[in-house]
DNA sequence: ATGGTAGACACTCTA
């Protein structure tokens, strides 16, 4: 089972470079964040041609959304709010891991579209900030409490928090810039440890070695310099560990025409 | 220290 997280910023602008990764990768379940697109004008019928009739989508106007893309049927499919707000950071459901050879039972998947926190990392100055500590505090909570020791899990999104210092181009240079500060890295390990969750990219691709999955935008030529962060993620369950066979993260993205400025993840498990 | 780019949408916000 191939499944593949993108931040594709625009599903609409950017369905050429979604029908791409789906010719070069044909993923089993793929999941989307920032569709900025409300669900209504969702482009499903174009994706379904693709070759992903089921879809489980939570689009707002203009900003933020997500969606699940799968070959195989999704169950249970469920949206979540959090913080007070309907702003469509969380959508998760449920594939048959029998669909795919094995023995396995049901997988649920999660994604999730952690806020950004703006620019100041200081939760008293910024209330994005503190809304990205918030989320992070609520979602920690909530999986704690469904915590199960047997259930097949995969948590992936834009978690917007690069925790390692090979998750970003210089540890030094962003200890005080949103995205790497101790205090986010703090609450994402929290929200690992509440899964509890096993970051599946780092089971495949070392800990030691640099890794990202975003570039800015702000920067003439993202090659030159390489000033990236991982800030997208794969974890898993317990039970799916021992099932990675792959990650690769298609870095080569970021250079296609009109690119998103998040490449995609894709992990390959053996169910 | 600053400002750089991209996307949605309607002029300014968010990243």
């Amino acid at each position: 089972m191939k499944l593949t997280t993108w931040n594709i910023n625009s599903v609409r602008l950017r369905l050429p470079s979604l029908a791409k990764l789906i010719k070069e990768v044909s993923p089993d379940v793929i999941c989307l964040q920032e569709i900025k697109v409300i669900t209504e004008l969702f482009p499903g019928e174009d994706i379904a041609a693709l070759g992903y009739p089921h879809q489980a989508v939570a689009g707002m106007k203009g900003y933020n959304g997500v969606a699940i893309l799968s070959k195989t049927p999704l169950s249970k499919i469920t949206t979540k709010n959090w913080c007070g707000k309907e702003d469509c950071r969380h959508i998760f459901a449920s594939i048959d891991g029998s669909d795919f050879g094995g023995k396995a039972g049901p997988v649920e998947i999660h994604n999730f579209y952690i806020p950004a926190g703006g620019d100041e990392p200081d939760p008293k100055k910024n209330e994005k900030f503190a809304h990205k500590l918030k989320f992070l505090e609520e979602t920690t909570k909530w999986h704690k409490g469904r915590r199960k020791k047997t259930a097949a899990r995969i948590m992936v999104g834009d978690l917007n928090i690069a925790p390692l210092e090979t998750d970003v181009w210089s540890h030094k240079q962003l200890l005080k810039v949103v995205s790497h500060t101790p205090v986010e890295v703090e609450g994402l390990d929290k929200l690992q440890a509440a899964g509890p969750w096993v970051d599946a990219v780092r089971e495949i691709i070392p800990p030691e070695k640099s890794v990202f999955s975003w570039w800015s935008y702000r920067s003439k030529d993202w090659t030159v310099n390489d000033r990236g962060r991982r800030l997208d993620h794969v974890w898993v369950t317990e039970p799916l560990k021992s099932k990675i066979a792959d990650a690769h993260i298609f870095r080569d993205a970021r250079s296609w025409e009109k690119p998103s400025d998040h490449v995609p993840i894709t992990i390959t498990f053996k169910l």
